[in-house]
DNA sequence: AGTCGAACTGTTCCTGACGGG
DNA sequence: TCCCCGTCAGGAACAGTTCGA
């Protein structure tokens, strides 16, 4: 245990309203680094070479920063602290044992309470009903993210800061400023790596000095099987909310994960579901201003200043403001963003009216940096320049908002990246404006879109900062493994307001970025097959255009079962007296069935030498004599060269459509699975080609939250609304449904979801559906899907424009005539319809198809 | 099934180029 | 013009992890 920086002798005016010291010390410039004690040996252990046992900092009492050093209870640190803290203002400090025995290492913190006495009643200048509350139990899951600061009414944490030098700009005041000196020993002062925040701004950093600093995992060792399945970790948790249990994060040890802070920071912790700390981060020359956006809803504007002149580096500064700033928000985007959807949300590119457009698609390779290095650029163009985006069709003179954050690319849902943030660049060379925000937990960035450039921006500011897999892997409830999840997709999202307060909502995704290192110059990359599909006698010549291919390329072409079990390899020929680094030429192989009379979608991968291979890419085989049957769904990827985007949903890609272990899907089978009351009606179908003439809808949001109200009938889950950023809508709109125009009368036909686990929250009665019934497919409508607006379809596009979210009717495609096995049950109703009845847990996975605007929910059988 | 070495991978550090003040 | 500083970027060291013999 050391008590370090007796600041307030030399900062009389500092307040305790310190934020949590997260891993950041601070050290008392005349006693040097602290050192730490160890109740054995009683050697000092320099805390930047970390001790042997585990080291936790907590938040600061007053102006002592206390590193404190968990496992004994040692007398003398006791005596050592009771002998510096001034007794006037300092509480007496006590490191206690639990029942529970304590492990040796970096563990042990969970078993130790930290009390403090006496109860200190401090008070903020102007704000006097603000209220100091002993913690009761600094146990690492709660002291790791956040602090003991309550208040009756008022939450400090949750109040807009001023910093003193940006007073002029009421969005970036901040009345609390501690400065963090970190010490790093290489970093800039403005890039900090170990201040609270991060780099980032998310969220405190592990310390990881050298020697030791090699990150292991964080649950001890795993398996490569765990990393592949999660579940085998120990003490690995889904991403169900967990209990307040107290023990969530107990092995973090040093480590300070990502998501607790920002649960603390949005106020939606478990534990501390009162505790909104606001983080405010001074290094030399900047200054980091989390506050919340829109009045506590759970999104956090990042104020940079770095303009701010402050003291030197390594002389912390805080500053009591005298009166309390008004609660700002400046974004570019002026919609709140309770009234956005969620970032994972699935949202298509363009509308009737509107399309964001990538003109300019970035490098397939950026190598990102990481908190501990310097930036490394923003993302740029094979070309040389940025990539560049435009909305079209947009007429309006006010400019808007483009959001930019990290999403996944991988075949699963697009979502944002667990692993990858945005990174704002600044400087001489970046000619764009941007602002940073936090939406639930994502680093978003904006920029403006202006009329007066063609609303076209170049995306000159976003680099991509990779978060340590430790870090990550810990937070409470992610599933996601960083190792060799390295492929990331630049986000564009622009939000354009709409007449009576609505907005139409656009998004479109980059093609994949490779961001390690070694990727960029060893892994081949295949970024463009000039054909996806040839019959199953194979023989065809498919030219595959990419990266470090070599000589000795091979490609493999292989088909995987539901269950990931490898049924066929076959490698492909490869003309090797035409390939080139940057293109193969290969001769696809026969399918091992030429009898098959299905499409079969099988993948292949370029690989070189043992374990540099590519991503796998997608091939159909299609059968010698095709019977009329609906085509198989083409992938994201393909869909985007195609020019149109096919959102995702609940976690399922157009491939799981095929790999999903648990989600058999095949031409044949039917639709099985999870669902609520369904009524299963026929309709026609588009034609497959419909997709490419069709507009995709929009998806359109009203202000206030409140898309997703409903009808008092719309939940089942007692009453509870479902929290918007944690479910989403599906919705269809298409021509190819007939939505038509969608007027406020006309019943909602909504399925609400949660991406957590899966479920469809509500279903409701069947409706009965006209119209033409092929023989092959059907649809389901679910919930209170109108006949009105059914027998209302129209050839004519939607008016998507101003239509309200709850007035979508979700209709859900089905194969006919396969009646769901085990959990599921389809019977007639009164009038002849069919019904599909499937137990809601059971709802593995669900697929939207956007060019069509139909959900597919796909029944495990 | 266990062992061991090689290969792979994530993270951090070193270094230099470049440009502006 | 030189120096300093910050940014950017390439390379590689280091150590944990995974794979395959």
């Amino acid at each position: 245990l050391s008590l370090t920086g007796v600041e307030h002798s030399r900062h009389p005016a500092m307040s305790p309203c310190q934020t949590p010291g997260g891993s950041n010390r601070l050290y008392d410039s005349n006693l040097g680094p602290p050192k730490v004690l160890s109740p054995e040996s009683e050697q000092a252990y320099p805390l930047e070479e970390t001790s042997p046992y585990g080291i936790k900092s907590c938040s600061p009492v007053y102006s002592e920063h206390i590193e404190v050093l968990t496992g004994y209870e040692n007398q003398e640190a006791r005596n050592y602290l009771d002998s510096t803290r001034p007794a006037a203002l300092s509480p007496r400090i006590e490191i206690t044992p639990s029942r529970e025995h304590y492990s040796h290492g970096r563990d042990s913190l969970q078993n130790h309470h930290l009390n403090i006495s006496p109860r200190p009643t401090l008070t903020v200048p102007g704000h006097e009903n603000l209220a100091y509350r002993e913690p009761q139990c600094l146990s690492p899951a709660s002291s790791n993210s956040s602090t003991s600061w309550h208040s009756e009414n008022y939450s400090p944490w949750a109040s807009p800061c001023v910093s003193p030098s940006s007073a002029q700009n009421p969005g970036d005041l901040c009345p609390r400023l501690q400065n963090i000196h970190t010490g790093s020993p290489r970093t800039s002062p403005g890039t900090s790596p170990h201040t609270s925040l991060g780099d980032d701004g998310l969220g405190p950093r592990s310390p990881s000095p050298r020697p030791g600093s090699r990150s292991t995992s964080p649950q001890g060792k795993r398996t490569y099987d765990m990393y592949r399945n999660p579940g085998l970790i120990p003490g690995h948790r889904s991403r169900s909310p967990s209990p307040n249990n107290g023990h969530e994060d107990h092995n973090i040890g040093a480590h300070y994960t990502h998501t607790s802070l920002t649960d603390a920071m949005n106020g939606f912790g478990t534990n501390h579901p009162n505790l909104v700390p606001t983080k405010i981060v001074k290094t030399s020359n900047q200054v980091y201003t989390l506050y919340p956006e829109n009045h506590g809803d759970g999104n956090y504007m990042v104020s940079c200043d770095q303009d701010i002149k402050t003291k030197p580096a390594a002389e912390p500064f805080f500053v009591i403001p005298s009166v309390w700033p008004k609660p700002l928000v400046s974004s570019l985007c002026s919609i709140p963003v309770a009234s956005l959807p969620p970032l994972e949300w699935p949202i298509p590119r363009r509308t009737d009216q509107y399309e964001l457009h990538i003109d300019v698609q970035p490098k397939p390779h950026h190598r990102a940096h990481y908190e501990t290095e310097g930036s490394r650029g923003a993302v740029k163009a094979p070309t040389g320049g940025h990539p560049v985006v435009q909305l079209h069709g947009y007429r309006g003179k006010e400019p808007l908002g483009l959001q930019i954050f990290i999403g996944t690319a991988d075949e699963r849902i697009l979502k944002p990246h667990a692993f990858y943030q945005v990174h704002r660049i600044t400087g001489k060379t970046v000619t764009t404006t941007s602002f940073e925000k936090i939406i639930n937990g994502t680093k978003v960035l904006e920029i403006p879109l202006e009329p007066k450039n063609n609303m076209k921006a170049i995306i000159d500011c976003a680099g991509i900062l990779k978060l340590r897999n430790a870090d990550i892997e810990l937070r409470k409830g992610e599933t996601d493994v960083g190792r060799k999840n390295t492929r990331v997709r630049l986000v564009f999202r622009v939000h354009i307001p709409q007449p009576g307060g609505q907005h139409v909502s656009l998004q479109v995704a980059s093609h994949p970025i490779e961001c390690s290192q070694r990727s960029a110059h060893e892994l081949p990359m295949v970024e463009k097959q000039d054909m996806d599909s040839c019959s199953v006698l194979g023989g065809q010549q498919m030219i595959l255009t990419g990266q470090n291919f070599s000589s000795d390329s091979k490609v493999i072409f292989m088909e995987k079962t539901q269950d990931g079990q490898q049924i066929w390899e076959m490698e492909a020929t490869v003309d090797k007296d035409k390939s080139q680094p940057s293109m193969l030429f290969v001769e696809v192989p026969p399918y091992r069935d030429a009898s098959v009379c299905h499409p079969v979608k099988v993948n292949f991968y370029v690989i070189n030498g043992k374990r540099k291979r590519s991503q796998p890419q997608h091939f159909t085989y299609t059968p010698l004599a095709s019977p009329s049957i609906k085509t198989e769904p083409i992938d994201e990827y393909e869909a985007e060269r195609m020019g149109f985007a096919m959102p995702q949903i609940l976690g399922l890609s157009p491939h799981s459509y095929y790999h999903s272990p648990r989600g058999i899907l095949h031409p044949d089978n039917g639709l099985v699975s999870g669902m609520a009351p369904c009524q299963r009606l026929s309709s026609s179908l588009p034609n497959q080609d419909a997709r490419f003439q069709q507009q995709s809808p929009a998806i359109v949001y009203s202000r206030g939250g409140k898309s997703l109200s409903g009808s008092p009938a719309m939940w089942q889950t007692g009453g509870m609304m479902p929290d918007p950023h944690r479910s989403v809508l599906v919705h269809t709109g298409s021509p190819a449904q007939s939505v038509g125009p969608i007027n406020a009368g006309q019943h909602p036909s909504i399925i609400q979801f949660s991406p957590t686990n899966h479920h469809l929250i509500r279903a409701g009665e069947p409706q009965p559906l006209t119209g033409p019934q092929p023989d092959n497919q059907q649809i389901i409508y679910c919930d209170s899907y109108s006949p009105q607006a059914a027998a209302t379809h129209s050839p004519t596009p939607p008016q998507v424009a101003v239509t309200h979210p709850q007035h979508y009717p979700t209709v859900i495609q089905q194969q006919k005539g396969r009646t769901p096995a085990g959990t599921g049950q389809m019977d007639a109703s009164a009038d002849g319809q069919r019904r599909v009845t499937v137990k809601e847990e059971n709802l593995d996975q669900a697929y939207l198809d956007d060019g069509e605007c139909k959900l597919m929910l796909l029944y495990s059988v």
